[in-house]
DNA sequence: ATAATAATTTAGATTTGTCTAAAATATTAT
DNA sequence: ATAATATTTTAGACAAATCTAAATTATTAT
């Protein structure tokens, strides 16, 4: 069993990773994404390294066990499945499902996440668009490319997801309508600036920045 | 914002005052309910004292202050909310649901408890027949008696709820189909040990002990 | 290659929640 | 009323999680 801390550390580095190309993730960074100092997490990754969730090398940075990836999966498994319940079933919208996922993904029961998934459907990805891993660890594949590589005029296209997850982010999208499953048709394209004037479900047009369309996905 | 042992004694404390006709609640108690020693409770009682959630004489015990009990009852409000959900959404047994609505209450968010409670259909009772106070603290109240005080043979009642939760003695109801919303037939009192000969929902008759009898709460 | 800089770890302190043992107070029995 | 018993509190200790400051190690610049 691991504490709430120990989840919160295993989770942070587990993002870490799947930022990088190289496995290996340095205190520095753990430090900052849990706003906590380097030497909070040098002491909880020694706790970590004596429960074979991950390998220390001293002064070089931790890589995650295939058991510490595990949890570590779980975790992510049960955030985005609860972050499905508060966006489909309570009618969160998808800027505020986060926080309290947050809290929810430490609920220590294999019961209630299993009955939980097959009440939401078993779904295969998150308010957001994200993956969510099925019980054996496996993510769903899709193919996704920015909506900042559709450059062609008159293309339709459907939202997939973000990658940017901001509230404000989150807030400006939903404002013009910007959700998952949303068909996106492409009026024209800037020609200094790459911004993409788009249609959204037959709504008025809408200019999106380059900026903003690299951090949307679409189905291509 | 409490801590988890904070509301965990809150939530102790409320429980016992309940029992009891004196609002006055004693360490050893508090500290029996825990599974905790007394020392350690008046550690924590200092803490709530200072926080104005209760009055504490020295060496007399202590009581609730209203903001105390209106946090011990926003506490009964979630645990009760959840099991509802545990049992009526995802399928969890009665007796499965109070260890799971143990950690759910401690989620923060104001937000989730009422779209909760209005995704459940404001429900009044939880799985066990126990009210669930509404936002503002207040219980619904309904007439229910003992099923032992029931002698009337031919008489119908409708099962209402169970004053003790054990798993065993749930699952013991569970399996005779004793449940909340079931029609209960009188159709026999045993002399000497006035046992009840019962027919549940037209299946076939049981017999219920006088003490098994006293923990079922009925429509008289 | 060495000095300057940056990152990491260690050492020691702090806070929170808990515990045991001893002291203080209350209750009960005679 | 006093002694014996039970309960509560205090004092001091401990583990977990975190912090700051200092020491150690790695990286970068010249």
């Amino acid at each position: 069993m691991l504490t709430l801390s120990e989840e919160n550390h295993l989770k942070a580095i587990y993002k870490i990773s799947q930022n990088s190309s190289d496995k290996t993730v340095f205190t520095k960074a753990i430090a900052e994404e849990l706003n906590t100092n380097p030497a909070s997490v040098t002491d909880m990754v020694k706790k970590l390294a004596d429960k074979k969730l991950l390998t220390h090398e001293k002064y070089y940075g931790v890589v995650l066990t295939k058991e510490g990836q595990k949890s570590a999966i779980d975790l992510l498994r049960k955030h985005r499945l609860w972050e499905v319940f508060l966006h489909d079933k309570l009618g969160f919208g998808w800027d505020e499902v986060h926080e309290v996922a947050e809290q929810l993904e430490h609920i220590q029961s294999l019961l209630l996440i299993q009955r939980l998934d097959a009440f939401l459907g078993n779904p295969k990805f998150d308010p957001h668009g994200d993956p969510i891993p099925n019980a054996s660890g496996t993510f769903t594949y899709r193919n996704q490319v920015n909506l900042s590589l559709i450059q062609e005029i008159g293309k339709e296209v459907i939202m997939l997801g973000v990658k940017n997850q901001s509230s404000e982010f989150l807030k400006y999208l939903e404002s013009i309508e910007m959700k998952p499953g949303a068909v996106l048709k492409i009026i024209s394209v800037g020609e200094y600036d790459q911004s993409l004037k788009i249609r959204i479900n037959q709504n008025d047009e809408v200019v999106i920045t380059y900026q903003n369309a690299q951090e949307i996905l679409v189905k291509p």
